[in-house]
DNA sequence: TTGAAAGCGCTAACAG
DNA sequence: CTGTTAGCGCTTTCAA
């Protein structure tokens, strides 16, 4: 329609050359009465770009990874990238299939898993560049992690200076990084010459942390702090811990790890470690840009965590 | 490798046709041993399938809308579709072109816009089959809406049976169903011969309700009564009030819309109107893919409001 | 039961 | 400055 080949329509499109005035009116004039718009998918075939990353998380539902999401998406939307989403609904048999569908179709992919070593490994078959969202020893892989150990050894010292000494984890065994902030947590309190007395529940939800509530402050030695996983977990113990009977914060410190929002709303006010998720999202978001740039990248970045005091962990009386 | 043509992997890898046994092992062997995947973009290039659901919302971060992304995930998984996720950021101006952008990379879209009428007109015209999370008049595209204005219709004789009579609005006026939910609870007052006291944020956010707050309770003609537009509106209200001395919920009742898990952890427990999240989601992927596969739906589905009473709202003293 | 060949819509060399 | 041409990796008639 505008009379000149296909080659300079796709150059004009793609601003790969310009071209003579009249020539540049006619392809204007022609694309808009068309309304023509070139197909990403034929684009992708040749170029072998997608302009998608693939991010793959465990539960959208979980605040924290919802913030997660967030930071990716805004850098991705800053350098015209699209999210591809995959929510294994914490279903760790179907991620790998999931991921490895998602693969093909994006540039890159951000992972948070379970199971992540395991992963990492064959992620690097996938010949896609991927960044995890959790450190991984041993692999030359850029990822955006968390010190887990420092959190729950930052939160159990908050705990030993308000005087508390019997101090109790209410866990989520299914995590890897379970076992991290166990450690940090007993780390803390060997320095005391103290112990942890440790709980499991079955998820990491808000719903679990009722269920384990009356186990963990019913059973034998009632803890005077609890450190749970995660801040959902520590929303539905102190709820149940009310509901039992309990005065907050007085008859049981409680504190959380991820800095969710709703932490702030509820009574008392959740004490916890920021997780940083939103900055997780943004820096592995950013790493996988640089090295689609072409800049490689195999950083190993370790969030900090931060302690955010509030009103449910007091001084033992 | 297989010693066969290209054709013949195309219609084994996809099960379009069956071959004799000793092709058909050697395909397996061969396709096994060079770890063959078929390049889904080049598939899709020539089927005009991408198998993916693009979905536009305003703000992952409002757990209203992980609910619906929760549910949409859900049945695209259940049939083998991906999500490409569009979180405008509250951007509307953003929002069309980004929509825009997606369109060719999906075989169909669900959007949920603050502009919903003006987007469902060119969203015709991307030439894909749309699902539009709120109800659309006038136009024959499937939704699947909420009565809104039945929801706060609720609300207001919810409080009214418990005695109260002036009641306040707490809207978020950006959203076009803010309208709605005002008409709805004035219809009802307006049936026990009383009014309305309208109040705006500018967010629908915890944040926003909080800078709200005393706006409303401390100005000429306090309520004794708050519906806010959505619950993290009421969430964050709900805090302030109390931060500013006063009791809830015998001081003032407060309810808000949408049943976010929040509700139930903070205390008062907040009484609330489900607005279905999941469900939304579920039915718009769900009629989505049933156009998909050439079973035309432009039914308009609207969601029935069911109140949720907790402690947030109590007999008006 | 299998294969040859024609494209899908585009980009990237290379020519002119 | 503009066009020709050769594919990208696949599916789909149609013929053998």
């Amino acid at each position: 329609m505008a009379g000149v080949s296909v080659a300079t329509v796709s150059k004009y499109v793609n601003g790969t050359q310009r071209f003579s005035p009249p020539v540049e009116a006619k392809l204007k004039d022609a694309i808009e009465s068309l309304g023509y718009r070139s197909n990403p998918l034929a684009r992708s075939m040749i170029t072998g770009r997608t302009r998608t990353i693939g991010i793959a998380i465990l539960d959208i539902t979980n605040p924290h990874f919802t913030k997660v999401v967030k930071g990716a998406n805004r850098v991705a939307l800053q350098h015209d990238y699209t999210l591809l989403l995959v929510d294994a609904e914490e279903n760790l048999s179907r991620e790998r299939s999931l991921i490895e569908a998602l693969a093909p179709r994006v540039d890159g992919l951000i992972v948070s898993s379970r199971a992540s070593e395991e992963i990492a490994k064959w992620t690097l078959k996938l010949d896609k560049p991927v960044v995890m969202l959790r450190t991984v020893r041993g692999l030359d892989i850029p990822t955006v992690g968390f010190d887990n150990r420092l959190a729950t050894y930052m939160l159990v010292r908050h705990l030993l200076n308000l005087g508390h000494r019997k101090i109790a984890y209410l866990g989520f065994d299914a995590a890897t990084i379970n076992d991290e902030r166990i450690a940090g947590a007993r780390e803390a309190l060997a320095e005391a010459g103290l112990t942890l007395d440790v709980h499991e529940t079955h998820a990491p939800t808000a719903q679990a942390g009722e269920e384990a509530c009356s186990r963990v402050l019913l059973g034998p030695n009632r803890p005077q702090a609890v450190i749970c996983y995660n801040d959902l977990i520590a929303l539905g113990f102190m709820k149940e811990a009310k509901s039992l009977g309990f005065r907050l914060p007085q008859d049981v410190s409680v504190a959380g790890i991820d800095n969710v929002p709703y932490g702030e709303y509820v009574e008392p006010r959740l004490t916890t470690i920021d997780g940083q998720g939103e900055r997780m999202g943004e820096l592995a978001m950013q790493k996988l840009i640089d090295v689609l740039a072409g800049r490689p990248d195999v950083e190993q970045v370790v969030l900090e965590p931060r302690l955010v005091v509030r009103d449910s962990t007091v001084a033992c009386r």
